[in-house]
Order: C-alpha cells, then structure tokens, then sequence
DNA sequence: GCCAACGTTGGC
DNA sequence: GCCAACGTTGGC
C-alpha cells in the first residue's frame, strides 16, 4: 500500500465535503505527472493526506482512501464542468482520475508552517521549493507522522 | 492582489 | 529542438 498527498481548494471542495459525500471522484487534475501517478502507481487501499491548498490555514485536514483504479475523467469533454478540456475528445483516456472515500476528519488542520518546523518532515516533496504537484507521493514515515500530529 | 516558480504552447 | 511568451498554481 502506498501513500499520498492530494490537494484541493477548500472552496472549491473541502474535507467536509468529503465527509458529507462519503465518496467522490477526484476530477480536474490537468497535469501529466499528476495523472500518471493516479493511472500509474495508485491502487485500492492507499491511503491519501487530504490538503487543504489556498486556504487560511493551508495544511493537512484529514485522510482519505483511494476505492478503484484509474478510470476516464469525464469532466475532460464535458462543456459545462469548470474542468472541461477544450481539446479532449469524447471518451479520451488522456485525464483520468480515481475515487477517494472519507476517511477522517482532523480534530485541527496540520498547517504547513507546523509541517516547515517539524524536523522529521523535512524531506517532504510538498516543501520543495515551487513544488505544485496536486498528487504526490509521500512516504509512509511521513504519513504516519503527520497523522500523529493530526489526532491530537 | 502580488508574484515566484513552474508547465505548456507555438513560432522558428 | 530551442526558447520566449503565456497561463496556472499556490503561498503570502
């Protein structure tokens, strides 16, 4: 099983709307890196930091759980969904995406400035530096950290 | 709202 | 295949 981090925009869709839905699948991701680690490297079970991304705090809220495999983004031909893709042809396997379920809830966000200032973090591919990948890998030490700081 | 850092596009 | 211009991300 592997461990990741994937970001939303709270605004746009935040842990609560996770939590309320259960599940959802997770569109819009329009970056080739991206992808491939979703279509790639992604199963069942992983386990997924939900981060909060352009938020007051930006940080950690919660966990969630990859529950299939890779499957079509069908926000990518889709006209009206802020996602669309204006080259992507109907059925196109080009953006894929997987589904997420809830998982948890932290009691508090982990914030990125507690995640700088804890020493054993600092190897995360988040605090690279112009770092925007909106699905990266993290290392399970890492994960369990952060959960750590998270539950309490 | 600013802007650094990065990915993508397109002319050549 | 280079690289300048442009668009986007995301912290601040």
């Amino acid at each position: 099983m592997r461990h990741w981090l994937m970001k939303s925009e709270p605004e746009s869709f935040s842990i609560d709307d996770l939590k309320r839905g259960g599940k959802t699948a997770w569109t819009g991701v329009r970056n080739y890196q991206a992808r491939n680690f979703m279509r790639d490297n992604m199963t069942a079970g992983d386990l997924v930091l939900f981060y909060h991304s352009n938020a007051e705090p930006a940080g950690v809220a919660g966990v969630a759980r990859v529950c299939s495999a890779a499957h079509m983004d069908e926000t990518a031909w889709d006209a009206k969904s802020e996602f669309h893709d204006l080259k992507a042809k109907k059925n196109s396997t080009v953006w894929m995406c997987v589904d997420v379920e809830f998982v948890e809830k932290f009691p508090r966000v982990i914030t990125l400035d507690e995640i700088r200032a804890e020493p054993k973090l600092s190897g995360m591919l988040l605090l690279k530096r112009g770092m925007r990948l909106s699905v990266q890998p993290v290392d399970a030490a890492h994960f369990e950290a952060i959960c750590r700081m998270g539950e309490c």
